[in-house]
RNA sequence: GCUCAGGUGGUGGAACUGGUAGACACGCAGGUCUCAGAAGCCUGUGCUUAACCGCAUGGGGGUUCGAGUCCCCCCCUGAGCACCA
């Protein structure tokens, strides 16, 4: 049902028919369709305080022109949106106001909606998800406990970073030149109990895996220098003095073994404190501690010097029996290797500055070329000054070193990874509770008799006053745990978060089978289940929500599990995944982590989540820098909406360029495409609001018709392969060309005027549907199926030849298709452009491409 | 420093596997309509030239009948990572 303005307002269109969409139910995905299955994912997200920024929508928009697209290739299709809601910046609302922060997410969320539904997205609203609601973090805590029972979750003493001002830890990847991310506060280094996902026991399929996804190549190479394999070997150093301990090292370049010179301890490195002698006690204890107030890179990049100090103690070069001195530096960090290097100054910047400031000697072992290259070398070569292997290319000898050792039992080849496990707990409040409590080990021995199954193969413990403490999970039947209300939400000054404070939910009588809780305030209950249990204060970060979210659309008012194991089979994952490049490592890889841990428990068919992924660039503001509100150039899309309406909006998101490239916000070219949705309007709609009178419902069969058709169905052909491309800067210019076309044409068939109103209506469909109903459409332009070019009509006979002299453009000519290169050539010598470039010259060769070029090379 | 992505008119950008560089749009100029304006419509618009010619895709070289596109060197911009053994 059409509005009756004649002219083109927006204003009210565009809500009339997004109340009409809602109303038909047009968004709604089918979990028991027989049609096949498009399933198109938006990164869902963080429902801020600010409001929807600009670069929102350009993503939205390019899955919703996919999404209506698909719809009317017969596909079906799951669009679904939801929140991310647990975070940071919630919960500081919080502290400020002393307000809860589900009022405040619950707001924001509120005000998100609006923005997202006045753009007329066709998401599927009955799936909306939030990772806050107790009934969709109830399964991150079971997968959580999933991960637990395998024994990929252990608890273990962290120097995480600090940041007094969040009062909060912090992530490695959140700290940004020492300062925090979020509000660029100061952070420090201190030692905290954490919860941390082993990670790196997927590391190798993570790696592998990713040659099956299509994904961009650069996100694919990120994630590959994130994981950072290196092959290499462990060697075994003997510790001169003390029989009992050994040095373990990592390195790339066994080869090199014969120019080890000295040796370097990371300073946190426990074998420091076995071998440094009594001499050196005072100067390493003062290194260590120098070291520790450093941050990585502080350790790296600020400091210009290489610093150390020699331990005292020596080891023994497993090859040949030489002694070398130890040291403690710390450009050797603890979390990476085995946090020790052999230093082969010779062969490697590092190790060559470092023994040039301390006087350590440097003696050449490859050869390369030349045989005297600059030191350090670090290219390849043949071995020298290494008894036995001298001659040897290094390839070579890296394998034979490796080998010999190994036949004694001091080295095995290795492979190291740069990716470490994940830190997986928060100090915090607003995020989803662990669902772990902590019991004595003679309770724990009690319930793993009941629930074995459900207990990791090695029990998770700490230690705290003398006293362990064993993990022990709730049953999956007593989740969700919820938060408790708390006073304040400050995190305690202690390092735990603002949970610690209240006794009566941390401290509890815990009914070990059925999880059931009593204050450990009250008297202990009847009954033998009952233990005595302190609850995990951690919460989880804000990864944990958006790990799985994917699978949860599938099937979000599942209360028995996640999803369906219907759903799961019939939808799988997204067939494409839209989001910003800034998640290219942490999220994907988390997501993909996650999802392979579910796949080995058989709850998910395939082992990758993401099939296809495409990242769109940032909008940057009017200046060419990012939006941002201290340098006030932030574009507001609801003000666009007003002035210009979503269909404008949409279509300028898309117009301004490719959709993965950075690219800034111009005004004025809004008015272009504002231009454009007028023109397609009048050439519809006549003066008096009823349909234009060029308009008829007969073929009008003059050859400026069948121009218009053929130009039709080239535009049906560009705007299908485009959209499938993701080109839809490129689609746009197509419409723009044929509706500059029909304005030019005297008489339009109707069914020509319908068919270019499908077309554009993934990108524009308020505007869309509103020409489909007063040309005559019953239904929504949405329920009818997506035209088909007619190869036929693209067929042409004659083509335009390009006449080239010496590959310069010298003019053309249209010729019919199937032209000889004798014919072209006799054409080209008589062109009037053309002749004057060859009479009187000889041919010396002829380039004839057919129905595109012909290239005359003359001398 | 390393890795990745880029550099095309006054502006955003187009150019599929090498084949007329500048589609489409913005801006600008002139015209038309109008009492006047807005909107619309028509024409023009890389530089140079009266025109032809010539010159032009960051700079330099190369491959090719022909290069924005392929190869080498250099410059610039943006993003990411940072002594990774």
């Amino acid at each position: 049902m059409a509005t009756t303005s004649a002219d083109y307002n927006f204003r009210e269109l565009e809500p009339h028919w997004q109340a009409a969409w809602e109303a038909a139910g047009l968004s709604r995905a089918d979990n028991a369709s027989s049609k096949p299955k498009y399933y198109i994912l938006d990164m869902f997200p963080y429902p801020s305080g600010a409001g929807l920024h600009i670069g929102h929508p350009e993503g939205y928009t390019a899955t919703d022109i996919l999404a209506r697209y698909k719809r009317a290739r017969g596909f079906n299709v799951l669009h679904p949106i939801g929140w991310d809601a647990f975070g940071l910046p919630a919960e500081q609302h919080a502290v400020k106001t002393g307000t809860h922060p589900a009022s405040n997410t619950r707001n924001n969320i509120t005000n998100f909606k609006r923005q997202i539904r006045s753009l007329g997205f066709s998401y599927d609203w009955e799936r909306e998800i939030d990772t806050t609601d107790p009934r969709y973090f109830r399964w991150t805590q079971w997968i959580f406990l999933q991960l637990f029972k395998r024994g990929l979750a252990y608890v273990d003493e962290r120097p995480v970073w600090w940041c007094p001002e969040l009062r909060t830890v912090l992530a490695n990847e959140e700290v940004i030149d020492g300062r925090s991310e979020v509000g660029n506060f100061p952070v420090e280094r201190r030692n905290l109990r954490q919860w941390v996902l082993r990670i790196t026991a997927y590391a190798e399929r993570l790696l592998a895996d990713l040659k099956d996804v299509d994904w961009p190549d650069s996100t694919k190479r990120m994630q590959e220098a994130w994981i950072g394999r290196s092959e290499g070997a462990e060697l075994t150093f003997a510790l001169d003095g003390h029989p009992d301990a050994s040095l373990k090292v990592f390195t790339t370049r066994p080869d090199t073994l014969f120019g080890c010179t000295y040796m370097v301890l990371a300073p946190e490195h426990p074998l420091v404190d076995v071998i440094t002698t009594p001499e050196q006690r005072a100067a390493v204890a003062a290194y260590r501690k120098a070291a520790s107030a450093k941050s990585d890179l502080e350790r790296t990049d600020l400091a210009k010097d290489k610093s150390g100090v020699f331990t005292g103690a020596f080891a023994i070069n497993p090859i040949n029996g030489r002694k070398v001195p130890v040291w403690a530096a710390d450009y050797v960090l603890m979390g990476y290797g085995t946090g020790a290097i052999m230093a082969v100054p010779a062969h490697d910047e590092r190790d060559h500055e470092f023994a040039t400031r301390f006087e350590l000697p440097v003696i050449r072992v490859i050869a390369g070329e030349k045989g005297d290259e600059k030191l350090p070398y670090t290219g390849e070569g043949r071995l020298v000054n290494s008894p036995g292997y001298d001659g040897l290319p290094w390839e070579e000898a890296k394998r034979r070193v490796t080998a010999d050792l190994a036949g004694r039992g001091v080295g095995r080849a290795s492979v190291n990874y740069k990716l470490r496990d994940w830190l997986f707990s928060r100090q915090r409040y607003w995020g989803e509770p662990f669902p772990i409590v902590w019991v004595t080990p003679e309770d724990y021995a009690r319930v793993a008799a009941r629930r074995g199954s459900e207990l990791p193969p090695q029990p998770v413990t700490y230690s705290e006053n003398g006293q362990v403490f064993y993990a022990l999970p709730l049953p999956a039947s007593a989740l969700p745990l919820v938060l408790p209300d708390v006073q304040s939400y400050l995190p305690s000054g202690t390092g735990e978060s603002p949970l610690a404070n209240e006794r009566d939910w941390v401290d509890v009588w815990l009914d070990a089978v059925t999880g059931k809780s009593v204050p450990a305030s009250q008297p202990r209950p009847a009954g033998e289940d009952w233990v005595r249990a302190r609850r995990e204060t951690n919460t989880m970060p804000q990864w944990a929500g958006s790990c799985w979210y994917y699978l949860r659309f599938l099937d979000p008012r599942n209360e028995a599990a996640l999803a369906g194991p219907e759903a799961l089979r019939y939808w799988a994952g997204p067939d494409l995944y839209v989001g910003g490049a800034e998640h290219a490592v942490l999220h994907l890889l988390y997501a993909r982590f996650w999802h392979k841990v579910l796949f080995d428990l058989g709850v998910v068919p395939e082992p990758e989540p993401f099939r296809r992924l495409f990242h769109q660039g940032i909008i940057l503001g009017e200046d060419g820098e990012k939006m941002s509100k201290s340098r006030g150039n932030v574009v507001n899309p609801d003000s666009i909406i007003q002035s210009h309406g979503t269909d404008t909006l949409r279509l300028y998101l898309m117009f301004l360029g490719p959709l993965e490239a950075m690219k800034p916000w111009n005004p004025r070219g809004i008015e272009g495409v504002h231009r454009f949705l007028q023109k397609v309007w009048r050439e519809m709609i006549g003066e008096d609001g009823k349909m234009s009178a060029k308009l008829s419902p007969s073929d009008p069969g003059d050859a400026a018709a069948i121009e218009l058709k053929r130009l039709l169905h080239e535009t049906i052909r560009k705007v299908g392969d485009d959209i499938e491309g993701m080109r839809f800067n490129t689609a746009i210019s197509q419409m723009m060309i044929f509706a500059n076309a029909l304005q030019k044409a005297p008489r339009v068939e109707i069914t020509v005027a319908r068919q270019f109103l499908q077309l554009l209506a993934p990108f524009a469909p308020h505007i869309s549907d509103e020409l489909w109903s007063r040309l005559g459409g019953t239904e929504s332009i949405q329920q009818a199926s997506w035209p088909a070019h007619d190869p036929k009509l693209l067929e042409k006979s004659e083509v335009k030849v390009v006449f080239q002299v010496n590959g310069k453009f010298r003019g053309d000519l249209l010729m019919p298709v199937g032209t000889t290169e004798t014919e072209a050539l006799a054409a080209a010598r008589t062109h009037p452009k053309v002749a004057p470039h060859v009479e009187g010259k000889a041919l010396a060769r002829v380039i004839y491409v057919p129905g595109k070029i012909l290239n005359l090379v003359v001398s």
